[in-house]
DNA sequence: TTTTTTTACGCAATCGTTCCCGGTAACGTT
DNA sequence: AACGTTACCGGGAACGATTGCGTAAAAAAA
């Protein structure tokens, strides 16, 4: 099945007129009397025509359309991003191409490998979990494809970077812990490749630090996949429940992470915030409905979204190649519900 | 910015042949003796050539690209219709481009027309709650762009089109609550211009009948957003709960109506299910950690992407226009949690 | 009236690819 | 020797749009 659309051919052979005249007529050039234009102008308008985007596309050598690489759009804080992303694109006459890794290295190479073969002007990128070489980006990066990165930045890429403000984050969480008198505070951390984890965990670390409290390194666990596989927290938890001390409060760095948390402790029995507490970063819309309801760290994922997709496109739309980067960090709000509620004396 | 990719030409330049000998040894044509052949493709590998899919979509006439229209991701049963969507999708090449309409009819007529200007092969729709006319869909239909619809279909437009059993959720639905002793069973339904919201709602008034209860009219009560809207939910609960007999269960028949309906349950003190039992149409991944857990109706959303996205790719690849379609109709799911625990006597 | 300038338009190249026509060898057949 | 096959390859026209350049006719200046 095939629709044909109208082209300026159409316009051209319709009215007499050559192809030529006619793109300038549409493009309201100088060189094309009143007449002629209102003629050309009126009849396109009366058979619907559409300049073909393709053509367009091979002609100016870009496709006005961005890649998004995340790692699954069923994540609230990936969906909110990328509302903001198709916000700002939208407006800018820009398409938007979405593609999940699922916190998978192999589906990132391959499908930002899809991607960037189909013509794409540039990138924006959240690496996944497991990413821990970069060559696959560098490679695009130093062949000049603009490349914005979201959330899960690579530091030795020089390009713009949009971040929440992961330390402030993580220190007000544990803080907030620390205040409502917890005193052994694990923190379930993302995979150690992150850059969010590592920001993460240096707020809870300062956060220990400066309430004068000892790390116990046994206190802190990572899992690979962000949580997104449910056997890892209960691996992680089952480690620090058998901990010989006991945690009585958990910091979790993800969204997945602290759900899955949550399900772990229904699963053991373990009752929040009584057994142990539980502050997250989250971005549900819908943490005031669990039971008990979550405290969490938000991220601006909108607005992250917006500004991350203003910045691409003001790359791809510059003349040259930009060699001045900006660094945006969003602040992230804590949100205090019942499940870090003051600590029980028992 | 600008990354200079590889061309035909290079390549034939490289090598002293011509373009047509390139492009046919590179399509393995007959023509092209073995030895050029392998030169050709090896040079080809060794310089990473990739053939340019504007080129491509131009000499061809199509972009290998479906659009997808849908109310938002940031809803689970969405997202996962994607994850279908994509799945297929990239397994034969096609990039997918999402459009979320947000429910609003508006929206959805300019993304279409957004999106139908930009060269795509075909359309996965989903229609907005307030799409009460079908002018926009039934255009592009007539200008024989494929069009396949998901969830949400429109009867008058004959093409393919892939369900849920609505019809046998909402039996099972409002049968589960009436088993467990419900006697006066409200439906919190979706916009009266979906068709889902049609096949559910005869689920729920079959399912009485079959029961041999009386349907009354008050009990119904419809969101023109689909629960999108928090006021909405609200201004249909109070006449529910200001009927003169309050209903003591409500079978919502959204995703959003669900979780909204919680959210006004908490806020008035309503106790669930003691006051009110619960049971919704809704894909959310974390019911069984809500307040209490949630009895759900659960469709098979990565499955109707699935489907979806091959019965339109075989539409847009089939050499003729289609004359027959089908109408798939996978299985729902009843999952049954605290929400419409059986009734207390009191 | 002649020359110059301006106006308004067409021609053709371009983007990267495919594919319809050719064309030219090197054979084999009569 | 003359012709037909086969195998291989190149030229160039598409696809739809833009744009530099050329140029006819009209207008202005000489």
């Amino acid at each position: 099945m095939k629709f044909e659309a109208v082209t300026i051919k159409d316009i051209a052979k319709a009215l007499g007129l050559s192809t030529s005249t006619v793109s300038r007529a549409l493009r309201d050039s100088y060189e094309i009397s009143p007449e002629t234009k209102q003629m050309v102008l009126e009849y396109a308008k009366q058979i619907n025509y559409r300049p073909n985007p393709i053509a367009l596309s091979l002609k100016e050598r870009r496709s006005r359309s961005i890649g998004v690489i995340i790692s699954e759009i069923a994540n609230s804080f990936f969906s909110q991003i990328i509302n903001g992303i198709e916000s700002t694109a939208y407006s800018k006459g820009y398409n938007v191409i979405i593609s999940q890794s699922r916190e998978s290295y192999q589906r990132e190479v391959i499908n930002m490998d899809f991607l960037s073969s189909r013509s794409i002007d540039g990138f924006l990128i959240s690496v996944s979990t497991e990413t821990e070489d970069f060559a696959h980006i560098r490679d695009l990066y130093d062949r000049g494809l603009p490349i914005v990165f979201v959330d899960r930045v690579i530091d030795s890429i020089d390009t713009h970077k949009v971040i929440a403000d992961n330390f402030k984050g993580a220190y007000d969480a544990t803080t907030h812990l620390i205040k409502n008198g917890y005193k052994r505070i694990a923190h379930l951390a993302n995979s150690e490749y992150l850059s969010i984890t590592k920001e993460r965990a240096a707020g809870y670390r300062q956060a220990l630090e400066d309430a004068k409290m000892d790390l116990n390194e046994g206190y802190l666990q990572h899992c690979l996949h962000g949580g997104m596989i449910y056997d890892e927290v209960d691996y992680a938890m089952n480690e620090l429940m058998n901990h010989k001390h006991k945690p009585d409060a958990v910091f979790a760095s993800a969204d997945k992470l602290t759900t899955n948390c949550m399900r772990y402790c229904r699963a053991k029995g373990i009752v929040i915030p009584d057994d142990l507490a539980i502050v997250g970063f989250s971005n549900l819309d819908l943490t005031e409905l669990l039971s008990p309801s979550l405290s969490v760290v938000r991220q601006p994922a909108f607005e992250m979204g917006e500004v991350s997709a203003e910045l691409l496109i003001k790359t791809i739309e510059s003349k040259r190649p930009l060699t001045e980067f900006e660094t945006r960090v969003l602040p992230a709000e804590l949100f205090i519900r019942d499940s870090s509620a003051k600590k029980s004396k028992k």
